[in-house]
DNA sequence: TGATAATTGTTATGGACCATATCAAATATC
DNA sequence: GATATTTGATATGGTCCATAACAATTATCA
């Protein structure tokens, strides 16, 4: 990474690295008009499951373009509102996120008046987090819209019994591979 | 994002966001031991997609930490193999990558000697891509870990037919969604 | 033909996300 | 009570992604 700048490459280094391709009716101008193959790509599982990944992050963002949240924040508020009274290193961890990234996820939620930190009485180093009354609210919209636009979505594609198959088999790669 | 630094928040703003969480058994310092519920997260499709997804990218990287190939690059190599003679747009935008990104990529798999780019003779302006001997070798013993040590594990976690249902549904969802 | 538009690779740049080191305040440990 | 640990926070750097802009080259078309 951070490659030298200068473009002087190419040219005719590596010169004999164009053998081999002797064009099957190729002389004109305007060829390759076809589109790639992708060949063994679309047999490679980490390639398909990315692709999947951000198509399904991208409907999600669409769907909450109303309420504003992204997969991220409406995991935290799924997580606060069942767990409520845990704190930041508890949520963040649970979640995946290392707590120094997770102040400003909450700062936002919090600017918002989406969940609180609230300072433990037991352990008065640790912020104990809640939903507020909107912050309820907004999670419980935002559920309806998941459910309604985004999980029906994929109940249409797939059907509801290879929705909840695709689920059992990406819960497994998450936690047993 | 980028949000004020002071932390003087939380306090006792929002007071009665902490209303409605009468504890059931706890009153001295030791409290909360257990692990946090991840209740409907579980069912999120997109949650369970993107853990998923990183474990797999993981599971890659370790597999191919001897050939120093980053699923980004294996899949810009796999395509140029199958594709010879293309140019750096139409190889970048089969892949989803943006062609200003695309370039630093390049230039670490031709600074390795993997790949060339050849000034294209019907058009002075394209980078023709492909493979030099070296990276076919390499892409050969990629292709061989993948197999053996990669996808073979998810065969083994999975089964061969859930394996290949998986990878059909994911398809579908990345090219249908 | 020649002026103008479009394309290709590239650089610069900024944002989002992720990871590490470090700090002050508070607590735990011994 | 001295020392170590934990918690939230800041600073910082890396990687990935996205946009604007540019020079060189080619396409378009008056």
């Amino acid at each position: 990474m951070t490659v030298s700048k200068t473009a002087e490459k190419s040219s005719e280094k590596s010169g004999d690295a164009a053998k081999g391709r002797k064009d099957a009716g190729e002389s004109q101008g305007q060829v390759h008009a076809e589109a790639l193959q992708l060949g063994e790509l679309s047999e490679q599982l980490g390639y398909v499951l990315k692709r999947a990944q951000l198509k399904v992050f991208e409907n999600f963002l669409r769907c909450m373009a109303s309420l504003q949240l992204t997969p991220a924040q409406f995991s935290v508020l799924l997580l606060v509102e069942k767990n409520p009274g845990r704190n930041q290193t508890e949520v963040a961890s649970t979640l995946g996120i290392l707590r120094p990234n997770f102040v400003a996820l909450l700062d936002n939620l919090e600017s918002r008046d989406l969940c609180a930190r609230i300072r433990s009485t037991n352990d008065r180093r640790s912020h104990i987090l809640v939903l507020t009354d909107k912050g309820k609210a907004v999670l419980a919209r935002a559920k309806k819209l998941v459910a309604t636009k985004h999980e029906a979505r994929l109940n249409e594609l797939l059907g509801q019994a290879n929705r909840e198959a695709l689920l059992g088999m990406l819960s497994k790669i998450a936690n047993e591979f």
